[in-house]
DNA sequence: CTTGTCTATGCAACGAGTTGCATAGAAGGA
DNA sequence: TCCTTCTATGCAACTCGTTGCATAGACAAG
């Protein structure tokens, strides 16, 4: 149930409403993490039942008024447990390493648009992320010195960076190698 | 539903029961697929009843016997069709880069152990990775010249190894963030 | 004045995935 | 003989996550 803790990291950061926290969970903590607003919502209806967070209602003008989450004693108590604990370290589901190995026993070239587009949308992902390092950890504008949050979003986003990069690069590797089975007279069957 | 689509893709490259196939997935397919065997006598059994798999009962000896399942035509179609339709590129799920981020109201000198055995399995699998290339592969003993099929695998294997040992270096960054930052006189607390 | 967009919250149904438990044949060691 | 390990299959309960739908205030464009 690692959603709710990173609801206790991101309110811990900052509180804010759930249609805050999905947007920031569409934004920089994309990067490592995901959940749409009904999700969020029902996550944050239960701990507030729970008694880990505290909710404020916050009169807004110029917009619907929203309830502004905050992390109580008890949530803060249970992230540090969760914090101390060993987890797993993570597994993938590459639905498009599925697809790859597939491309066997269909057209291989098929599938060249299909990994163009999610090169894309990675090279995407990487300028987004370059452009927020910028703004937010070695610009001008950046606070020096940074302190330890700070320090630690960092290297996170540093991470996502080499992710993206990585990916980029072995995108391009299947393309090559789609390109060169193009070539060949294999049909489809194995 | 992708985990219908991994089994198909993997008993077209070779048909086995259900124990094989949650063995596959703990190995060969595990960079970028995993999924219990109770989860995989599930599914198997659906898609056996719809008609996408076909069962052959296998008598062994000095072993239990078992249910040898193959792709059927609509299997085949059915992965057909999905591999012509475009997917979402995948989103991650990192909880270690959640604790990494909630160091910040904790001890972050108490995660260091953490990333550590983190980095150590990182490291198994990348030697597992290299060692599978060589033998499957690279070496003397692969099948010269490959075919689509073992192209195709190893640009996917060849993914797994660049995201391993992508991640090693992200996890040597956050060690020696996590050392400096254990240099300073900051408590928890943000 | 209607339509569309952005902010804001939420329910209901379903499907995917995890956890715990159960069974059973065959082999080998204490 | 009992205990453990490996092979082999599966059910039941539960939690997690996705999809579809619904509501509503504020504002801007047509």
């Amino acid at each position: 149930m690692a959603l709710e803790h990173a609801i206790l990291v991101s309110l811990l950061e900052k509180p804010g409403s759930g249609y805050e926290l999905a947007r920031r969970f569409e934004r920089s903590i994309g990067h490592f993490w995901t959940a749409s607003h009904q999700q969020i919502y029902r996550v944050l209806g239960r701990m507030e039942a729970d008694g880990r967070l505290v909710v404020r209602e916050v009169e807004q003008q110029g917009r619907p008024d929203k309830k502004e989450y905050s992390v109580a004693g008890p949530g803060r108590a249970a992230l540090a447990e969760w914090l101390h604990k060993p987890i797993e370290p993570e597994s993938l589901r590459h639905d498009l390493a599925v697809k790859i190995r597939g491309a066997a026993f269909d057209d291989p070239a098929a599938l060249v648009r299909e990994v163009e587009r999610h090169r894309q949308v990675h090279r995407d992902r990487l300028a987004h992320y370059l452009a927020g390092e910028v703004r937010d950890f070695t610009g001008p504008q950046a606070p020096a010195p940074p302190d330890a949050g700070q320090e630690l979003q960092h290297v996170v986003l540093r991470g996502g960076i080499a992710y993206e990069r990585m990916t980029i690069a072995w995108l391009d590797d299947v393309l090559d190698t789609l390109h060169r089975l193009a070539g060949r007279p294999t049909g489809p069957g194995a």
